[in-house]
DNA sequence: AAGGCTATGTTGACACTGTCAAGATAAAAC
DNA sequence: GTTTTATCTTGACAGTGTCAACATAGCCTT
C-alpha cells in the first residue's frame, strides 16, 4: 500500500483527518470545519470519518487535545528557564499566554470555546490532556506564592483560577474583537502582571 | 386586526421574533436558535424574518442588545448605592457580574460569545448599546481609583480592560464548565476582588 | 490455502439549516 | 380608486451532521 495512492483503505485516516482539520482550522476558522469538507480534503467519502470519531465533536476534541499538549509544553519551557528570575518568568508567561491566543485565535477558540466543552461533551482523551494543563497552572501558582510573588494567604487553586481567568478573559476579548485593539496587547499584559504581582 | 389572529400581516413580527427567541434562548440554548423554528414559533413562514432582520446574526444581535441594556441598568443600580462604601460596592459588583453570567448562561454566551462579534458582524444597533456598557466600566474604574481602591498609577482604560477581562474569564470558565465548579463561585469572586483592591 | 471476521470504506437517504428569487396580499399613500 | 410599498408566502438551492445498508480488503483461524 503506497502512502498516497487511492487505495480503498486509506492507511491512517485518523491522523490524516486531524492534519487537514488543523490546517483548515488555522486558515479558515473553526466555523468552516465541516466533516464533509474534511473528508473530501482527505480524499475519502463523507461518512468515512465516522469509523474513527464518534461524531464531529469528537474530531474537534482530538484537534484541541493536540493544542493543549502543545501549549503545555510551551508553558513548561517558560517556567523552567531557571536562568531568569521568577518575576521575569511570570511576566513572560502572561505575555506568552495572551500571545499564543492572539497568534492562534482559531485554535484557542476551539480549545477553550464552548463547542467541545458544553454539555459535558468533552472526550475522555481531551480531559486527559487538558486537565494536567490546568494542574500545571496550579503548580506554577504555588511556586510563585512561595517566592513571594503572589499573595500567600490564598489557596493556590483559587488563585490559579483567578489568574487563568484573567488571561482567558483578555484573550477572549481580543479574539472576539469586542473592544480591545490588538496593538494594546502588551500593555494589557503588563497591567495584569503588575496588578497580580505583590510589591517586592 | 386582532392582536393574536392569523392575519396575513402579523402586526409586530419584529418584537414577536425577539420575544420567542429570548424565551427559546433561555430554555434550549443559543445553538437551538434557528430562524425557521423561530418563525414557526411566531406563526409565520420561514422567510418572513428576513423582512425585519438582514440575517440570522442581526436577529441574535437584537436579542443581545436587550441583554446589554439590562446589564447596564443592573450595573448602574449597584454603583449608585451611595449608602454603601465603595469597597462594598466593588465587591458586590464582582459578585453580581459573575452571578449574572451564571444565572443567564445562554444570554451571556450570546452577548459575549464570538457568534455576534466575529468578523465585525456586530450590528450598529448592538454597538450602540454595548459600547456605553463598557464605557461605564471605565467610569467605575476611574471612581474606584480616585477612592484609593484600585492603583492610581495605571490608565483607567487599561485597568478596566483587565478587571473586566478577569470577570469575563471567570464567567466563561464557569459557563463552559471547563473546570470551575459553580459551588465555588463566591470564593472565586472574593479572591479576585481581594487581589485587585489595594490594601487600605 | 480456504473461509470467515472485522476494520474500514462506500453510496443513499433523511431531516435539518440559512438564504435567495419570484409571486401574493394587504395596508398606506396619493 | 389607483398605485406604491411593506410584508408575508411558496419554491428552490446548497449546505450540514448522521444513520442504514452495502462493498472491500486485510487478518485470523482452521
Amino acid at each position: 500500500m503506497g502512502n498516497g495512492a487511492q487505495n480503498y483503505h486509506h492507511g491512517d485516516l485518523r491522523s490524516a483527518l486531524i492534519e487537514v482539520a488543523t490546517s483548515r482550522l488555522a486558515a479558515h476558522g473553526v466555523d468552516s470545519l465541516s466533516l464533509r469538507k474534511l473528508a473530501e480534503d482527505a480524499g475519502v467519502s463523507r461518512t468515512a470519518p465516522y469509523h474513527h470519531f464518534k461524531d464531529k465533536s469528537a474530531l474537534l476534541s482530538a484537534i484541541a487535545a493536540k493544542g493543549f499538549s502543545d501549549w503545555h509544553a510551551t508553558a513548561k519551557r517558560i517556567f523552567e528557564q531557571t536562568s531568569k528570575s521568577p518575576r521575569a518568568r511570570f511576566r513572560e508567561f502572561v505575555h506568552e499566554y495572551v500571545g499564543y491566543a492572539a497568534k492562534h485565535p482559531e485554535m484557542y477558540e476551539l480549545m477553550f470555546g464552548r463547542t467541545i466543552w458544553q454539555n459535558q461533551a468533552a472526550t475522555p482523551d481531551l480531559k486527559e490532556v487538558a486537565f494536567p494543563c490546568f494542574q500545571f497552572q496550579v503548580t506554577m501558582t504555588r511556586y510563585w506564592q512561595e517566592h513571594g510573588l503572589l499573595p500567600n494567604d490564598k489557596a493556590a487553586l483559587r488563585l490559579a483560577q483567578v489568574t487563568w481567568g484573567t488571561l482567558h478573559g483578555i484573550a477572549r476579548l481580543l479574539i472576539d474583537g469586542i473592544y480591545a485593539d490588538s496593538s494594546h496587547i502588551d500593555e494589557m499584559c503588563d497591567c495584569a502582571a503588575d496588578l497580580f504581582m505583590q510589591p517586592r
